[in-house]
DNA sequence: GTGCAACCTGCACGATCATGTAGTGTGCCG
DNA sequence: CGGCACACTACATGATCGTGCAGGTTGCAC
């Protein structure tokens, strides 16, 4: 099993000294190079990117907060320039906004700089075999995010609470609802009487338990509806 | 150290057995209730808070495959009365849409069915204590989410395309039609006639080019504009 | 001082919506 | 056969919306 070949990115001359000592005895791993900043990195590897040349490491750890050009950035470039690379972002904080860009840069991994020796050991070894090693306050931070989101919103479920359940006439009828159309453009559309619309919209709104075509398009968009 | 209750909602007689037995020797934790489903399970715990009674429980492994009410829907269910039950998800897979909307629901881990022993343990011992552990696989499976996703994304920038530039003012009478507001309510909210809101409505039509509030609403919602 | 942006107010009126009420026809199921 | 769900149609009416037109005040930049 040879050694995983790391580079070090970090401004600070304390902890980049620590953490070059620390990689240096570091069992599995060898330190290849060591960086105080993104744009001197991104200069040589763009070099041997150009010259058609391997980088001497397979991953990098990268600090967020570097001066000039941030971690962040330089993870998306580096990205860009080698995908194949694996990025460990080091920070301080657990801050959910910079969690969620560096994940959207590309981060393989997130590492607190508080974390201990034997932790940082084994999140290396589990990115560098294909792993996405989260600290448990890191993960709990993404968990909170996604239940926070959108994203998670699925398509209708027969069985919603509430007892959701469209026809599929309500459901054209509120398509046109949604796309902006007035009742007489949805009977057009439909091919039936506005009387219909109506009485159709009526049935939808019952359901929904909305009062106006704001409400129910609001729904209808947030919760994929339509 | 007390020992953490757990319960176990597991419709497969086979796999509800040895886990059963294994809960009743794992060191650390008691095994308080074992379900069949989670009618029966959301039946129970219903009986029990109405009669402000504690669970016997502080976490629930709640199986996602459940006949009838399926375990993502147990846990939004189970979640809603007590929210301060964990509830760990097991499964076979780690198909990305499960995983999303069982985090949705609420659950505060993930566990696939095939991890061993020591692994299961070692999670729920970490949610017992408030972490959020995942496994490398279910934490790389979201971290490909979020990188796909546009939660990374900036907010919505002033000066979209189109030259959007709604005023401060404008953005508080949107805010009010996405909220389903008449156009009376409005007026009483943001203290002032109906008059002027018609004359915002005006200019943020004139602005977003729409003619309807269907469609305001639906832009609104889809590009975050409030 | 002047012009502009933002906010506020008012009137008028046609178009549209939301709701209640009533009725018909078809297919499916017990 | 009767009941139910669904789709369609119609009427009436008050409420609300969308639009054009008109006017006023305040703060800021030139």
């Amino acid at each position: 099993m040879e050694n995983v070949k790391l580079v070090l990115i970090e401004d600070n001359p304390r902890y980049r000294s620590t953490l070059s000592d620390f990689f240096r005895l570091a069992p599995g791993f060898d330190l290849a190079a060591v960086y105080g900043s993104a744009e001197a990195l991104l200069a040589d590897v763009q070099q041997l990117v150009q010259a058609g040349k391997p980088l001497p490491w397979k991953m990098a750890m990268m600090d967020i907060e570097l001066p000039g050009m941030d971690g962040i950035e330089a993870t998306r470039r580096l990205k860009k320039m080698v995908p194949d690379n694996h990025v460990v972002m080091m920070t301080m904080f657990e801050e959910p906004a910079t969690i969620l860009e560096a994940i959207s840069a590309g981060a393989d991994g997130y590492l607190l700089k508080r974390s201990n020796s034997r932790e940082v050991l084994d999140q290396l070894r589990s990115i560098a075999t294909g792993g996405a090693p989260l600290t448990s306050g890191v993960a709990r931070t993404i968990l909170d995010l996604l239940r926070n989101s959108d994203l998670g919103k699925t398509a209708p479920r027969k069985d919603t609470p509430g007892g959701l359940d469209l026809t599929e006439r309500e459901h054209e009828v509120l398509r046109c609802l949604v796309n902006g159309c007035s009742y007489k453009e949805a009977a057009d559309q439909l091919g039936i009487t506005i009387h219909t619309i109506r009485f159709h919209v009526k049935g939808i709104y019952g359901k929904l338990q909305v009062h106006s075509v704001a409400e129910v398009v609001r729904r209808a968009v947030r919760e994929r509806l339509v």
